[in-house]
DNA sequence: GATGAATGAGTATTCATTCAT
DNA sequence: GATGAATGAATACTCATTCAT
């Protein structure tokens, strides 16, 4: 239906538009006429598009989690050894320091909220989900071949492979020094694959 | 002199109930209001002890992240072993579901507002350097019990300590679950073992 | 167009609002409550024609010395000779008890602003000016009909033209009884023809 | 009294701060904390020694406009021809740029209140008489002298007199240019001699 | 007498949401 | 479908005034 797919557009304009100004203002001072014009529609458009401002910031979190999933999805996808599906999935979270900042900024926004606000939470917890099933996978395939511990429990160690992940990220995102971009990804690696290995 | 403590006291009631106030809403959803009634005085109080709201935010950062710091300083102080010293670092940062919620939720909200806000950051660089030098401390005496690997730099390994702290404290909070504490906390030590371990 | 035309009958209505409001209460006394009530709008309208009170207060102003140096300048107009060109501009500066305390009330607060705030000074100057220019005017004429003066050096006789006329309109206003209205009109015709004439 | 006397001392205090509050900040931004901070005593003592921010504005025009009628008698006394006697009175209404601002700031944000507060209004009204005996002492003397118009009532051109210097410092004040004050000064005295000269 | 801590009423301003056009 | 004018609830902040010490 061209309806449809025009009003999937401008919904998809309008969440791409909301993740700018939460990225380049913060949460708190997104206001729906800040969205609006990024996303160079008038204020009303937003509310026959969303429910309401709620909705957006629902949708963006959703939006933004399952894009960051299938990316890093795709990029495991493409190796076929345990070291070199960790690197793809590493070198994907750390894709650099503009896109680092920019989503980080925008997750840790939802984060802060997550603890209070159930949709954030629901919605973040099936991106850690997919973050574990493919740590998961990666660390029985290292099982398989001999260069993982075998004492690893999957279930349990996957939740820290993105612990770490996050952790590193937000160390490096408070530096504030894009140049450290580089040595918080080594050094993330490096431990990483500590806590894998044999 | 009374008068100074008297203002001193008064203060630290309003930054403690700030604290309660943040702990329970959340940083948006604190008013003046809200924590004008946690320490039972009127809004004008608040007002007269500090001269924004902003300054009773910035205060409280300091006083939380100096309160910490103090404690995992202390705990580690009186072991005198890398284990035991570790130990009692990672217990010091775990001491429970409902004081990590609590100081989760609260520094998770300031380090949402940090890469915007510089007086956050600052505020937040000290704690990373303070978790930083006991990282170090018990980076080198393990070096030097020859428990720990003598080729890690006590410098770049240092962050990843707190990092996977951090990270783990995270994904409990998200999980909603206070039963996982324990398991994520066993999961934090035995990762930080496995990167510092020979 | 018709959104245009609009936005500009709304923002006259608020200045008109702000006038009467000014003149009922006073400058102090003055809260966007009250001006919104004047004009029949919600609090929320000033500040969408309006950036900030004090942009409505400024923009009052100017509209107000606008209209009055229109007027003035307008009955100067009409007539042709000296004298009745300062009879005309006496009367068109006091048209009334009504109309004087209204206007002098407004302009009085803001006078007493205007030399702590430059916004407000610099509309005063221009008034000032205008006065000058229609008093310039019939002060030359006067010289060339022979009946002011050949002495009289416009630049410097046209300010005290002015001053007149306000010392005398603030000495009535101040005086609280409209009946002497017409005796500080006469006073201050008779003082300006004595100033001006041969 | 010792105790009466200290009292009174304090009270000028009060009121020598409370006009150097003014002039420096405008009526409006004047709190009883910089009016105490000017006095160098604490906010508790303005209320001590006056009943509220009122009275101390109440009373410190009344003290501000007898200490200008006092100077200007006293100026006009010590002169004993019409001509003299005048040009004392402007002499010591046009002191200087520095005087004349802050006397006039003061006195222009209570002559802009007067016509809504009584108080100001009724003490205003005995300066005004206070500046038209002054004036009519002078139109007098000047008739026996011969030099003044036969014909004045002095009742009714004192006030214009008022008027004139009152509008020719307000038109200085306006213009911010201390270096303007002696050609204002000058034109009022020539406007008043033109009013009062055969 | 003097202090300054405490109060709370009052105000400008912001912004999500509604709705007439 | 789209617009943006209008609303009003919510909130930080100011300051005169009170009062316990």
């Amino acid at each position: 239906m061209v309806r449809y797919k025009k009003s999937e557009e401008k919904r998809k304009q309008i969440l791409y538009a909301a993740f700018h100004s939460l990225s380049e203002r913060g949460y708190d001072a997104v206001t729906l006429q800040t969205i609006a014009d990024h996303a160079e529609v008038s204020k009303g458009v937003v509310h026959y598009y969303f429910e309401n401002k709620e909705a957006v910031l629902v949708e963006l979190l959703e939006w933004l989690t399952a894009k960051i999933s299938a990316k890093e999805r795709a990029a495991v996808a493409e190796q076929h050894t345990a070291t070199g599906k960790l690197t793809a999935y590493i070198s994907s979270a750390f894709p650099g320091p503009d896109q680092n900042r920019s989503f980080y900024r925008v997750y840790l926004d939802f984060l802060a909220r997550a603890s209070r606000i159930p949709a954030y939470r629901e919605i973040n917890k099936r991106f850690y989900d997919s973050c574990a099933s493919i740590s998961t996978e990666i660390i029985r395939l290292g099982q398989q071949e001999g260069i993982f511990a075998k004492g690893l429990f999957p279930d349990t160690t996957a939740p820290v492979i993105r612990a770490i992940i996050d952790g590193c990220l937000i160390q490096w995102l408070m530096s504030d020094k894009d140049e450290l971009h580089g040595l918080y990804k080594d050094s993330c690696y490096g431990a990483i694959m500590k806590v894998l290995s044999v």
